[in-house]
DNA sequence: CCTATACTCTACTGGATGGGTCGGGTACAG
DNA sequence: CTGTACCCGACCCATCCAGTAGAGTATAGG
């Protein structure tokens, strides 16, 4: 089981790309500035986040990424997994071969926290995080410090 | 996040010591052998299970160790945490300034994830995975093949 | 057609850390 | 006093996270 700032700066962004859902395309310099992440490292998960489908992307001025579907049928489960490979927690990755070609003696523990976590994410939405006051709050103090420190060329 | 071999090894030596509670002490070569764990590494994790007071050491001949309290009383992630240090799955590691000073869009969602698994395996006492017939199975196999195999000088 | 924008892709890197090994101790039962 | 077993620190190596760098391609707008 690996939960790294990889995965939680994809569903970051993913959240980011929800909030602006049917405005238009999104730019990852905006989601940098607005998200603090480095640009090249976004690059680097929205190729995968793309390759997996989850979001399109459009070349060109005016161009960024736009979610491929709904935010309320992109689960946190799907961008992680997406991007970290696996969330299982045995170590076998499921294959039961843990010790020598047996299980181990605790196997099965860890293969239902790997269910427990997996259900758990599958459960929430984009949408679902943007419904959330918490995050609604987060997204409205980053609104307005873009406001008020804008963007060079603001158009 | 963080749940490694490490935190995996130290459940599975401590269910090793459960399966043989009151049973006088276990050394730990007796738990590599059984378990397929390195014996200096063995070391280094009961070193900590130690000090945080999980188990209780005996030195010299026919020493060992025993479990510093009965199996029902000891929770899986009473260990994973003397291991690991913390199962928290925020970046911040709860301080809630993930993002400059400040909470991050995501920082409640892997807020709450962090208390799901931390209460998951808080629910499953050692005296549970005793109990459990998986466990049971796999026991049976490790001791059968002890007693195929059995150590040099099997006293 | 030119240019700026913004995605696309590959290569590289430094540091942390997981997962060990090695070797020299100390305590104590027989 | 000897062998067993815990105790402890130093060291090591591969992996990989997190990030940088830089070259290329598509395209909207002038």
């Amino acid at each position: 089981m690996k939960l790294t700032t990889k995965g939680r700066y994809a569903v970051t962004a993913m959240l980011d790309l929800a909030l602006h859902y049917q405005q238009g395309a999104v730019t990852l310099s905006d989601i940098a500035k607005r998200q603090g992440i480095s640009l090249s490292y976004l690059e680097q998960l929205f190729a995968r986040l793309r390759r997996s489908g989850l979001v399109d992307s459009v070349r060109g001025p005016g161009g960024g990424y736009n979610l491929a579907m709904a935010p309320e049928k992109i689960s946190v489960a799907d961008i992680v997994i997406c991007i970290n490979e696996n969330i299982d927690a045995t170590r076998c990755g499921g294959d039961k071969n843990c010790q020598g070609d047996e299980r181990c003696l605790t196997h099965y523990l860890w293969h239902s926290l790997s269910e427990r976590i997996h259900d758990f994410l599958d459960s929430i939405s984009l949408a679902d995080l943007v419904a959330e006051p918490n995050v609604r709050e987060v997204a409205d103090r980053q609104r307005e410090r873009e406001r008020r420190i804008p963007t060079i060329a603001v158009r």
